[in-house]
DNA sequence: GAGGGGGCTTGACCTGGAACAAGCAGGATC
DNA sequence: GATCCTGCTTGTTCCAGGTCAAGCCCCCTC
Protein backbone atom coordinates (compact mmCIF):
# COMPACT_ATOMS: atom_id res chain seq x y z
CA UNK A 1 0.00 0.00 0.00
CA UNK A 2 2.65 2.03 -0.70
CA UNK A 3 2.00 5.57 -2.99
CA UNK A 4 3.88 4.62 -6.42
CA UNK A 5 6.76 6.80 -6.79
CA UNK A 6 8.69 6.02 -10.20
CA UNK A 7 11.39 8.21 -11.68
CA UNK A 8 9.76 11.53 -12.69
CA UNK A 9 11.55 13.64 -15.52
CA UNK A 10 10.21 16.61 -13.58
CA UNK A 11 7.20 18.60 -14.14
CA UNK A 12 7.26 18.28 -17.94
CA UNK A 13 4.53 20.55 -19.85
CA UNK A 14 2.10 17.89 -21.72
CA UNK A 15 0.10 18.86 -24.46
CA UNK A 16 -2.75 17.25 -26.11
CA UNK A 17 -2.76 20.13 -28.57
CA UNK A 18 0.25 19.22 -30.39
CA UNK A 19 0.03 15.46 -29.36
CA UNK A 20 -0.17 13.15 -32.08
CA UNK A 21 -2.18 10.63 -30.36
CA UNK A 22 -5.36 13.14 -29.59
CA UNK A 23 -7.42 11.06 -32.20
CA UNK A 24 -7.04 8.21 -30.14
CA UNK A 25 -6.76 9.44 -26.56
CA UNK A 26 -9.29 11.54 -24.41
CA UNK A 27 -9.36 14.48 -26.53
CA UNK A 28 -10.64 12.32 -29.69
CA UNK A 29 -13.73 14.43 -30.59
CA UNK A 30 -13.15 17.72 -29.17
CA UNK A 31 -12.85 21.11 -30.15
CA UNK A 32 -9.60 22.91 -30.43
CA UNK A 33 -10.56 25.16 -27.90
CA UNK A 34 -11.63 22.40 -25.52
CA UNK A 35 -8.33 20.39 -26.05
CA UNK A 36 -7.27 23.84 -24.67
CA UNK A 37 -8.60 23.78 -21.59
CA UNK A 38 -7.44 19.47 -21.46
CA UNK A 39 -4.07 21.17 -21.75
CA UNK A 40 -4.24 22.63 -18.73
CA UNK A 41 -5.45 20.12 -16.64
CA UNK A 42 -3.21 17.55 -18.55
CA UNK A 43 -0.09 19.51 -16.63
CA UNK A 44 2.19 16.83 -16.28
CA UNK A 45 3.96 13.81 -17.50
CA UNK A 46 5.69 10.84 -15.88
CA UNK A 47 8.36 8.67 -17.21
CA UNK A 48 8.37 4.95 -15.91
CA UNK A 49 11.32 2.47 -17.03
CA UNK A 50 10.67 -0.81 -18.36
CA UNK A 51 9.89 -3.64 -15.28
CA UNK A 52 8.47 -0.40 -12.84
CA UNK A 53 4.71 -0.17 -11.55
CA UNK A 54 3.04 2.84 -12.49
CA UNK A 55 0.56 1.96 -9.52
CA UNK A 56 0.12 -0.99 -7.39
CA UNK A 57 -2.98 -2.58 -5.86
CA UNK A 58 -4.08 -0.43 -3.13
CA UNK A 59 -2.78 2.82 -3.89
CA UNK A 60 -4.21 6.28 -3.18
CA UNK A 61 -6.12 6.56 -6.84
CA UNK A 62 -5.52 10.08 -7.79
CA UNK A 63 -5.19 10.30 -11.47
CA UNK A 64 -5.83 8.65 -14.23
CA UNK A 65 -2.84 7.86 -16.78
CA UNK A 66 -2.57 8.03 -20.72
CA UNK A 67 -0.30 5.76 -22.28
CA UNK A 68 1.82 8.30 -24.48
CA UNK A 69 4.45 5.96 -25.69
CA UNK A 70 5.55 2.17 -24.46
CA UNK A 71 3.77 -0.39 -23.50
CA UNK A 72 1.61 -1.47 -20.05
CA UNK A 73 0.57 -4.49 -18.43
CA UNK A 74 -2.77 -4.50 -15.98
CA UNK A 75 -2.84 -7.43 -13.59
CA UNK A 76 -4.85 -8.52 -10.75
CA UNK A 77 -3.98 -10.91 -7.72
CA UNK A 78 -5.49 -13.21 -5.72
CA UNK A 79 -4.95 -13.62 -2.28
CA UNK A 80 -2.77 -16.84 -2.37
CA UNK A 81 -0.38 -14.86 -4.96
CA UNK A 82 -1.68 -16.44 -8.18
CA UNK A 83 -2.33 -13.28 -10.57
CA UNK A 84 -4.30 -12.92 -13.72
CA UNK A 85 -2.93 -9.79 -16.31
CA UNK A 86 -5.87 -8.08 -16.80
CA UNK A 87 -5.00 -6.02 -20.30
CA UNK A 88 -2.26 -4.51 -22.39
CA UNK A 89 -2.15 -1.00 -22.79
CA UNK A 90 -0.53 0.92 -25.38
CA UNK A 91 -0.18 4.65 -26.87
CA UNK A 92 -3.73 6.54 -26.24
CA UNK A 93 -5.35 4.05 -23.64
CA UNK A 94 -6.03 5.45 -20.33
CA UNK A 95 -4.70 3.09 -17.14
CA UNK A 96 -6.50 3.49 -13.55
CA UNK A 97 -10.36 3.32 -14.22
CA UNK A 98 -10.26 0.45 -11.69
CA UNK A 99 -9.52 3.25 -8.97
CA UNK A 100 -12.37 5.38 -9.18
CA UNK A 101 -14.32 2.73 -7.65
CA UNK A 102 -12.97 2.58 -4.15
CA UNK A 103 -10.27 5.38 -4.18
CA UNK A 104 -7.57 2.94 -4.35
CA UNK A 105 -6.14 1.26 -7.03
CA UNK A 106 -7.61 -2.40 -8.11
CA UNK A 107 -4.48 -3.77 -10.13
CA UNK A 108 -1.00 -3.38 -10.88
CA UNK A 109 0.14 -1.45 -13.84
CA UNK A 110 3.76 -2.26 -14.69
CA UNK A 111 5.79 -1.15 -17.74
CA UNK A 112 6.86 -3.23 -20.16
CA UNK A 113 8.87 -1.18 -21.58
CA UNK A 114 10.42 2.21 -21.26
CA UNK A 115 7.25 4.26 -21.10
CA UNK A 116 5.90 7.68 -20.45
CA UNK A 117 2.60 8.25 -19.49
CA UNK A 118 0.51 11.84 -19.00
CA UNK A 119 -1.04 11.95 -15.67
CA UNK A 120 -4.82 13.08 -15.81
CA UNK A 121 -5.66 14.14 -11.86
CA UNK A 122 -8.89 12.91 -12.00
CA UNK A 123 -10.50 15.23 -9.63
CA UNK A 124 -10.03 18.33 -12.36
CA UNK A 125 -11.00 15.61 -14.92
CA UNK A 126 -14.54 15.36 -13.25
CA UNK A 127 -14.66 19.30 -13.24
CA UNK A 128 -13.93 20.10 -16.17
CA UNK A 129 -16.15 17.13 -17.93
CA UNK A 130 -18.79 19.12 -15.95
CA UNK A 131 -18.34 21.88 -17.90
CA UNK A 132 -17.79 20.52 -21.44
CA UNK A 133 -20.07 17.85 -22.16
CA UNK A 134 -18.43 16.41 -25.20
CA UNK A 135 -15.56 15.71 -22.95
CA UNK A 136 -17.78 13.82 -20.26
CA UNK A 137 -19.39 11.93 -23.24
CA UNK A 138 -15.67 11.07 -24.74
CA UNK A 139 -14.65 9.55 -21.00
CA UNK A 140 -18.15 7.65 -20.44
CA UNK A 141 -17.20 6.04 -24.19
CA UNK A 142 -14.02 5.18 -23.00
CA UNK A 143 -15.30 3.77 -19.31
CA UNK A 144 -17.67 1.48 -21.46
CA UNK A 145 -15.37 0.39 -24.15
CA UNK A 146 -13.36 -1.02 -21.27
CA UNK A 147 -16.36 -3.19 -20.08
CA UNK A 148 -16.87 -4.20 -23.51
CA UNK A 149 -13.96 -5.38 -24.10
CA UNK A 150 -13.82 -6.88 -20.61
CA UNK A 151 -16.53 -9.14 -21.60
CA UNK A 152 -14.36 -9.84 -24.94
CA UNK A 153 -12.35 -11.46 -22.88
CA UNK A 154 -14.37 -13.30 -20.62
CA UNK A 155 -15.52 -14.62 -23.68
CA UNK A 156 -12.56 -15.77 -25.19
CA UNK A 157 -11.75 -17.16 -21.15
CA UNK A 158 -14.52 -18.77 -21.01
CA UNK A 159 -15.47 -20.39 -24.48
CA UNK A 160 -12.26 -20.50 -26.65
CA UNK A 161 -9.63 -23.17 -26.90
CA UNK A 162 -6.35 -22.55 -26.92
CA UNK A 163 -5.36 -22.10 -30.56
CA UNK A 164 -8.63 -20.08 -30.48
CA UNK A 165 -7.26 -17.26 -27.99
CA UNK A 166 -4.00 -16.76 -29.45
CA UNK A 167 -5.49 -16.38 -32.88
CA UNK A 168 -8.08 -13.75 -31.51
CA UNK A 169 -5.68 -12.26 -29.05
CA UNK A 170 -3.00 -11.35 -31.90
CA UNK A 171 -5.97 -10.30 -34.53
CA UNK A 172 -6.66 -7.76 -31.81
CA UNK A 173 -3.13 -6.58 -31.05
CA UNK A 174 -2.49 -6.10 -34.69
CA UNK A 175 -5.89 -4.15 -35.09
CA UNK A 176 -4.93 -1.82 -31.96
CA UNK A 177 -1.39 -1.34 -33.39
CA UNK A 178 -2.50 -0.64 -37.20
CA UNK A 179 -4.95 2.33 -35.80
CA UNK A 180 -1.69 3.55 -34.41
CA UNK A 181 0.28 3.54 -38.19
CA UNK A 182 2.07 -0.27 -37.60
CA UNK A 183 2.03 -2.95 -39.62
CA UNK A 184 -0.96 -4.87 -40.29
CA UNK A 185 1.20 -7.81 -40.34
CA UNK A 186 4.21 -7.63 -38.09
CA UNK A 187 4.53 -7.30 -34.89
CA UNK A 188 7.07 -7.73 -31.96
CA UNK A 189 5.68 -8.71 -28.85
CA UNK A 190 6.38 -6.64 -25.78
CA UNK A 191 5.22 -9.23 -23.54
CA UNK A 192 6.46 -12.95 -22.22
CA UNK A 193 5.28 -16.33 -23.12
CA UNK A 194 4.46 -16.22 -19.21
CA UNK A 195 2.34 -12.81 -19.76
CA UNK A 196 0.26 -13.93 -22.31
CA UNK A 197 -0.80 -16.91 -20.99
CA UNK A 198 -1.76 -15.39 -18.22
CA UNK A 199 -4.17 -12.70 -19.92
CA UNK A 200 -5.28 -16.07 -22.21
CA UNK A 201 -5.65 -18.48 -19.16
CA UNK A 202 -2.96 -20.86 -20.78
CA UNK A 203 0.30 -21.82 -19.37
CA UNK A 204 3.31 -20.44 -21.22
CA UNK A 205 4.24 -23.77 -22.73
CA UNK A 206 0.68 -23.87 -24.20
CA UNK A 207 1.77 -20.62 -25.92
CA UNK A 208 4.71 -21.35 -27.37
CA UNK A 209 3.54 -24.82 -28.51
CA UNK A 210 1.08 -22.63 -30.24
CA UNK A 211 2.72 -20.25 -31.68
CA UNK A 212 5.01 -23.78 -33.17
CA UNK A 213 1.70 -25.08 -34.22
CA UNK A 214 0.66 -22.24 -35.94
CA UNK A 215 4.15 -21.22 -37.48
CA UNK A 216 4.48 -25.29 -38.70
CA UNK A 217 0.76 -24.48 -40.41
CA UNK A 218 2.20 -21.83 -42.57
CA UNK A 219 -0.24 -19.01 -40.51
CA UNK A 220 2.47 -17.43 -39.07
CA UNK A 221 6.35 -16.86 -38.74
CA UNK A 222 7.14 -16.55 -35.57
CA UNK A 223 11.23 -15.29 -34.35
CA UNK A 224 11.44 -14.86 -30.31
CA UNK A 225 9.28 -11.99 -30.40
CA UNK A 226 8.92 -11.08 -33.64
CA UNK A 227 5.84 -12.12 -35.49
CA UNK A 228 4.96 -12.19 -38.69
CA UNK A 229 1.47 -12.91 -39.80
CA UNK A 230 1.47 -14.80 -43.02
CA UNK A 231 -1.96 -16.26 -43.31
CA UNK A 232 -4.36 -13.43 -41.96
CA UNK A 233 -7.78 -15.47 -42.98
CA UNK A 234 -6.85 -18.21 -41.49
CA UNK A 235 -6.26 -16.75 -38.15
CA UNK A 236 -9.86 -15.05 -38.73
CA UNK A 237 -11.16 -19.02 -39.52
CA UNK A 238 -9.42 -20.19 -36.19
CA UNK A 239 -11.45 -17.64 -33.86
CA UNK A 240 -14.79 -17.92 -35.91
CA UNK A 241 -14.43 -22.02 -36.64
CA UNK A 242 -17.56 -23.03 -34.44
CA UNK A 243 -16.16 -26.51 -33.92
CA UNK A 244 -18.73 -27.23 -31.59
CA UNK B 1 -31.17 -5.24 -34.74
CA UNK B 2 -34.69 -4.71 -33.44
CA UNK B 3 -35.33 -2.74 -31.31
CA UNK B 4 -36.54 -4.39 -28.16
CA UNK B 5 -40.01 -3.73 -27.01
CA UNK B 6 -40.60 -6.03 -24.18
CA UNK B 7 -44.13 -5.88 -22.60
CA UNK B 8 -44.89 -2.72 -21.08
CA UNK B 9 -46.60 -1.67 -18.01
CA UNK B 10 -47.71 2.05 -19.17
CA UNK B 11 -45.44 4.79 -18.11
CA UNK B 12 -45.46 4.44 -14.51
CA UNK B 13 -44.19 6.75 -12.78
CA UNK B 14 -41.04 5.62 -10.27
CA UNK B 15 -39.56 7.30 -7.42
CA UNK B 16 -36.38 7.16 -6.72
CA UNK B 17 -37.25 8.93 -3.41
CA UNK B 18 -39.20 6.42 -1.90
CA UNK B 19 -37.87 2.82 -3.34
CA UNK B 20 -35.84 1.31 -1.03
CA UNK B 21 -33.10 0.37 -3.19
CA UNK B 22 -31.61 3.84 -3.11
CA UNK B 23 -28.90 2.87 -0.99
CA UNK B 24 -27.84 0.43 -3.55
CA UNK B 25 -29.02 2.56 -6.16
CA UNK B 26 -27.75 5.60 -8.37
CA UNK B 27 -28.90 7.63 -5.82
CA UNK B 28 -26.66 6.08 -3.53
CA UNK B 29 -25.23 9.36 -1.17
CA UNK B 30 -27.01 11.49 -2.51
CA UNK B 31 -29.11 14.72 -1.03
CA UNK B 32 -32.97 14.02 -0.59
CA UNK B 33 -33.36 17.03 -2.89
CA UNK B 34 -30.68 15.52 -5.18
CA UNK B 35 -32.93 12.63 -5.46
CA UNK B 36 -35.77 14.86 -6.09
CA UNK B 37 -34.22 15.91 -9.43
CA UNK B 38 -33.46 12.13 -10.30
CA UNK B 39 -37.13 11.45 -9.59
CA UNK B 40 -37.66 13.71 -12.67
CA UNK B 41 -34.89 11.56 -15.19
CA UNK B 42 -36.11 8.08 -14.08
CA UNK B 43 -39.57 8.71 -15.04
CA UNK B 44 -40.72 5.05 -16.30
CA UNK B 45 -41.18 1.68 -15.27
CA UNK B 46 -40.64 -1.22 -17.31
CA UNK B 47 -42.01 -5.14 -17.03
CA UNK B 48 -40.07 -7.74 -18.44
CA UNK B 49 -41.30 -11.23 -18.33
CA UNK B 50 -39.22 -14.16 -17.39
CA UNK B 51 -37.76 -15.06 -20.38
CA UNK B 52 -37.61 -12.01 -22.47
CA UNK B 53 -34.93 -9.47 -23.43
CA UNK B 54 -34.56 -6.28 -21.86
CA UNK B 55 -32.38 -5.32 -24.46
CA UNK B 56 -30.38 -6.98 -27.36
CA UNK B 57 -26.54 -7.13 -29.37
CA UNK B 58 -26.96 -4.28 -31.77
CA UNK B 59 -30.40 -2.57 -30.64
CA UNK B 60 -29.83 1.12 -30.74
CA UNK B 61 -28.68 2.51 -26.88
CA UNK B 62 -30.77 5.33 -25.36
CA UNK B 63 -31.58 4.26 -21.68
CA UNK B 64 -29.70 2.44 -18.51
CA UNK B 65 -31.90 0.72 -17.07
CA UNK B 66 -32.33 -0.39 -12.68
CA UNK B 67 -33.47 -3.50 -11.78
CA UNK B 68 -36.24 -2.64 -9.48
CA UNK B 69 -37.01 -6.46 -9.25
CA UNK B 70 -36.43 -9.60 -10.40
CA UNK B 71 -33.35 -11.09 -12.20
CA UNK B 72 -31.03 -10.64 -15.32
CA UNK B 73 -28.27 -12.18 -16.99
CA UNK B 74 -26.21 -10.31 -20.06
CA UNK B 75 -24.64 -12.53 -22.48
CA UNK B 76 -22.40 -11.52 -25.43
CA UNK B 77 -22.29 -14.28 -28.41
CA UNK B 78 -19.44 -14.75 -30.64
CA UNK B 79 -20.17 -15.10 -34.48
CA UNK B 80 -20.90 -18.51 -34.11
CA UNK B 81 -22.90 -19.09 -32.19
CA UNK B 82 -21.38 -19.45 -28.87
CA UNK B 83 -22.39 -17.30 -26.22
CA UNK B 84 -20.76 -16.31 -22.50
CA UNK B 85 -22.96 -14.90 -19.77
CA UNK B 86 -21.23 -12.34 -18.12
CA UNK B 87 -23.01 -11.65 -15.56
CA UNK B 88 -26.31 -11.56 -13.62
CA UNK B 89 -27.84 -8.82 -11.92
CA UNK B 90 -29.93 -8.12 -9.15
CA UNK B 91 -32.18 -5.65 -7.56
CA UNK B 92 -30.18 -2.08 -7.70
CA UNK B 93 -27.66 -3.11 -10.22
CA UNK B 94 -27.46 -0.73 -13.75
CA UNK B 95 -27.89 -2.66 -16.87
CA UNK B 96 -26.77 -1.43 -19.75
CA UNK B 97 -23.18 0.18 -19.23
CA UNK B 98 -21.79 -1.89 -22.58
CA UNK B 99 -24.16 0.38 -25.05
CA UNK B 100 -22.37 3.67 -23.75
CA UNK B 101 -19.20 2.74 -26.60
CA UNK B 102 -21.03 2.66 -29.83
CA UNK B 103 -24.61 3.73 -28.86
CA UNK B 104 -25.27 0.23 -29.58
CA UNK B 105 -25.71 -2.70 -26.88
CA UNK B 106 -23.03 -4.72 -26.93
CA UNK B 107 -24.88 -8.15 -25.51
CA UNK B 108 -28.12 -9.39 -24.49
CA UNK B 109 -30.54 -9.10 -21.53
CA UNK B 110 -32.55 -11.79 -20.19
CA UNK B 111 -34.97 -11.69 -17.40
CA UNK B 112 -34.59 -14.79 -15.56
CA UNK B 113 -37.46 -14.10 -13.90
CA UNK B 114 -40.61 -11.73 -14.43
CA UNK B 115 -39.03 -8.62 -13.25
CA UNK B 116 -39.33 -4.70 -13.37
CA UNK B 117 -36.68 -1.74 -14.11
CA UNK B 118 -36.85 1.63 -14.05
CA UNK B 119 -35.45 2.82 -16.97
CA UNK B 120 -32.74 5.68 -17.19
CA UNK B 121 -32.54 8.03 -20.66
CA UNK B 122 -29.03 8.00 -20.65
CA UNK B 123 -29.13 11.52 -22.55
CA UNK B 124 -30.50 12.97 -19.34
CA UNK B 125 -28.28 11.41 -17.16
CA UNK B 126 -25.36 12.84 -18.38
CA UNK B 127 -27.18 16.21 -18.12
CA UNK B 128 -28.02 16.49 -14.82
CA UNK B 129 -24.74 14.50 -13.77
CA UNK B 130 -22.83 18.11 -15.56
CA UNK B 131 -25.01 19.77 -12.62
CA UNK B 132 -24.61 17.53 -9.85
CA UNK B 133 -21.42 16.48 -8.96
CA UNK B 134 -22.26 13.83 -6.83
CA UNK B 135 -24.49 12.21 -9.12
CA UNK B 136 -21.32 12.47 -11.40
CA UNK B 137 -19.59 10.98 -9.11
CA UNK B 138 -21.87 8.04 -8.23
CA UNK B 139 -21.83 7.22 -11.66
CA UNK B 140 -18.03 6.37 -12.46
CA UNK B 141 -18.21 4.88 -9.06
CA UNK B 142 -20.48 2.28 -10.65
CA UNK B 143 -18.80 2.01 -14.16
CA UNK B 144 -15.74 1.63 -12.21
CA UNK B 145 -16.90 -0.77 -10.24
CA UNK B 146 -18.56 -2.77 -13.18
CA UNK B 147 -14.70 -2.87 -14.53
CA UNK B 148 -13.13 -4.04 -11.08
CA UNK B 149 -16.19 -6.96 -11.18
CA UNK B 150 -14.90 -8.18 -14.74
CA UNK B 151 -11.27 -8.31 -13.92
CA UNK B 152 -12.56 -10.22 -11.24
CA UNK B 153 -13.93 -12.88 -13.27
CA UNK B 154 -11.29 -12.83 -15.54
CA UNK B 155 -9.33 -13.57 -12.19
CA UNK B 156 -11.67 -16.79 -11.70
CA UNK B 157 -11.64 -17.90 -15.67
CA UNK B 158 -8.22 -17.78 -15.99
CA UNK B 159 -6.81 -19.29 -12.83
CA UNK B 160 -9.02 -21.00 -10.89
CA UNK B 161 -10.05 -24.62 -10.55
CA UNK B 162 -13.64 -26.07 -11.20
CA UNK B 163 -14.22 -26.36 -7.46
CA UNK B 164 -12.74 -22.52 -6.57
CA UNK B 165 -14.96 -21.22 -9.69
CA UNK B 166 -18.55 -22.41 -7.91
CA UNK B 167 -17.26 -21.43 -4.70
CA UNK B 168 -16.22 -17.94 -5.84
CA UNK B 169 -19.64 -17.99 -7.47
CA UNK B 170 -21.53 -18.91 -4.21
CA UNK B 171 -19.65 -16.84 -2.23
CA UNK B 172 -20.18 -13.37 -3.91
CA UNK B 173 -24.00 -14.38 -4.59
CA UNK B 174 -24.66 -14.69 -1.14
CA UNK B 175 -22.71 -11.67 -0.46
CA UNK B 176 -25.04 -9.58 -2.51
CA UNK B 177 -27.87 -11.44 -1.53
CA UNK B 178 -27.04 -10.43 1.95
CA UNK B 179 -26.73 -6.67 1.13
CA UNK B 180 -30.45 -6.98 -0.02
CA UNK B 181 -31.21 -8.40 3.34
CA UNK B 182 -31.39 -12.15 2.13
CA UNK B 183 -30.02 -14.62 4.20
CA UNK B 184 -26.16 -15.08 4.18
CA UNK B 185 -26.33 -19.09 4.07
CA UNK B 186 -29.70 -19.69 1.97
CA UNK B 187 -30.01 -18.83 -1.53
CA UNK B 188 -32.58 -19.62 -4.66
CA UNK B 189 -30.52 -19.83 -7.40
CA UNK B 190 -32.43 -18.10 -10.69
CA UNK B 191 -30.37 -19.60 -13.47
CA UNK B 192 -30.06 -22.79 -15.06
CA UNK B 193 -26.68 -25.00 -14.41
CA UNK B 194 -26.19 -24.31 -17.77
CA UNK B 195 -26.17 -20.70 -17.26
CA UNK B 196 -23.90 -21.31 -14.32
CA UNK B 197 -21.25 -23.18 -16.01
CA UNK B 198 -21.65 -20.31 -19.31
CA UNK B 199 -20.84 -17.81 -16.36
CA UNK B 200 -17.84 -19.94 -14.89
CA UNK B 201 -16.01 -21.19 -18.26
CA UNK B 202 -17.67 -24.94 -17.32
CA UNK B 203 -19.81 -27.44 -18.56
CA UNK B 204 -23.37 -27.61 -16.75
CA UNK B 205 -22.49 -31.44 -16.07
CA UNK B 206 -19.40 -30.25 -14.27
CA UNK B 207 -21.34 -27.36 -11.96
CA UNK B 208 -23.84 -30.46 -11.39
CA UNK B 209 -20.86 -32.62 -10.11
CA UNK B 210 -18.98 -29.85 -8.18
CA UNK B 211 -22.52 -28.78 -6.42
CA UNK B 212 -23.00 -32.92 -5.57
CA UNK B 213 -19.18 -33.34 -4.06
CA UNK B 214 -19.74 -30.02 -2.15
CA UNK B 215 -22.97 -31.49 -0.51
CA UNK B 216 -21.25 -35.01 -0.18
CA UNK B 217 -18.22 -33.12 1.73
CA UNK B 218 -21.04 -31.27 4.14
CA UNK B 219 -20.05 -27.82 2.70
CA UNK B 220 -23.51 -27.65 0.94
CA UNK B 221 -26.89 -28.49 0.64
CA UNK B 222 -28.39 -28.86 -2.59
CA UNK B 223 -32.41 -29.04 -3.50
CA UNK B 224 -32.54 -28.27 -7.20
CA UNK B 225 -32.13 -24.77 -6.96
CA UNK B 226 -32.47 -24.40 -3.13
CA UNK B 227 -29.00 -24.00 -2.18
CA UNK B 228 -28.20 -23.89 1.72
CA UNK B 229 -24.06 -22.81 2.81
CA UNK B 230 -23.46 -25.27 6.01
CA UNK B 231 -19.93 -24.25 6.16
CA UNK B 232 -19.27 -20.94 4.85
CA UNK B 233 -15.54 -21.39 6.13
CA UNK B 234 -14.47 -24.54 4.30
CA UNK B 235 -16.27 -22.60 1.07
CA UNK B 236 -13.74 -19.54 1.69
CA UNK B 237 -10.73 -21.89 2.32
CA UNK B 238 -11.15 -23.70 -1.22
CA UNK B 239 -11.71 -19.95 -2.66
CA UNK B 240 -8.31 -18.83 -1.57
CA UNK B 241 -6.53 -22.59 -1.58
CA UNK B 242 -3.35 -21.88 -3.45
CA UNK B 243 -2.69 -24.97 -3.80
CA UNK B 244 -0.31 -24.07 -6.52
C1' DG C 1 -53.19 -39.16 -13.02
C1' DA C 2 -51.02 -39.77 -17.74
C1' DG C 3 -47.94 -37.88 -20.59
C1' DG C 4 -44.29 -34.76 -21.83
C1' DG C 5 -40.48 -31.90 -21.49
C1' DG C 6 -36.98 -29.16 -19.55
C1' DG C 7 -33.60 -29.33 -16.21
C1' DC C 8 -30.62 -32.07 -13.32
C1' DT C 9 -27.73 -36.04 -11.90
C1' DT C 10 -24.60 -39.69 -12.58
C1' DG C 11 -21.65 -42.96 -15.00
C1' DA C 12 -17.99 -44.19 -18.40
C1' DC C 13 -14.73 -42.73 -21.35
C1' DC C 14 -11.67 -39.42 -23.77
C1' DT C 15 -8.72 -35.50 -24.57
C1' DG C 16 -6.73 -30.82 -24.44
C1' DG C 17 -3.95 -28.58 -21.87
C1' DA C 18 -1.25 -28.75 -17.37
C1' DA C 19 2.83 -30.39 -15.11
C1' DC C 20 7.29 -31.76 -15.09
C1' DA C 21 11.64 -31.97 -17.15
C1' DA C 22 15.47 -31.16 -20.17
C1' DG C 23 17.79 -28.56 -23.22
C1' DC C 24 18.43 -24.36 -26.16
C1' DA C 25 19.06 -19.39 -27.60
C1' DG C 26 20.21 -14.82 -27.15
C1' DG C 27 21.47 -10.87 -24.50
C1' DA C 28 24.00 -8.89 -20.55
C1' DT C 29 28.19 -8.89 -17.78
C1' DC C 30 32.70 -9.59 -16.95
C1' DG D 1 35.10 -15.23 -25.57
C1' DA D 2 33.28 -17.52 -21.18
C1' DT D 3 29.48 -17.23 -17.88
C1' DC D 4 25.19 -16.60 -16.45
C1' DC D 5 20.42 -15.87 -16.63
C1' DT D 6 16.05 -15.30 -18.33
C1' DG D 7 12.94 -16.59 -21.60
C1' DC D 8 11.68 -20.02 -24.99
C1' DT D 9 10.97 -24.64 -27.09
C1' DT D 10 9.98 -29.38 -27.09
C1' DG D 11 9.14 -34.08 -25.27
C1' DT D 12 6.57 -37.06 -22.03
C1' DT D 13 3.18 -38.09 -18.84
C1' DC D 14 -1.02 -37.20 -16.36
C1' DC D 15 -5.49 -35.59 -14.96
C1' DA D 16 -9.42 -32.18 -14.60
C1' DG D 17 -12.93 -31.35 -16.99
C1' DG D 18 -15.27 -32.21 -21.46
C1' DT D 19 -18.21 -35.42 -24.06
C1' DC D 20 -21.58 -38.71 -24.66
C1' DA D 21 -25.22 -41.30 -22.88
C1' DA D 22 -28.84 -42.89 -19.81
C1' DG D 23 -32.05 -42.13 -16.53
C1' DC D 24 -34.43 -39.31 -12.95
C1' DC D 25 -37.12 -35.50 -10.95
C1' DC D 26 -40.30 -32.01 -10.90
C1' DC D 27 -43.58 -29.22 -12.85
C1' DC D 28 -46.94 -28.25 -16.41
C1' DT D 29 -50.71 -29.39 -19.29
C1' DC D 30 -54.40 -31.90 -20.62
Amino acid sequence: MTVATPVRIGPVKAACSNCNLRELCLPVGLSPEQVGQLDELVATRRSVPRGETLFRTGDSFQSLFAVRTGFFKTCVSAEDGRDQVTGFQMSGELLGLDGISTDRHACDAVALEDSTVCVIPFHDLEGLSMQITELQRVFHKIMSREIVRDHGVMLLLGSMRAEERVAAFLLSLTQRLHARGFSRSELVLRMTREEIGSYLGLKLETVSRTFSRLQDDGVLEVKQRQIRIVDQNALRQIVNASTC
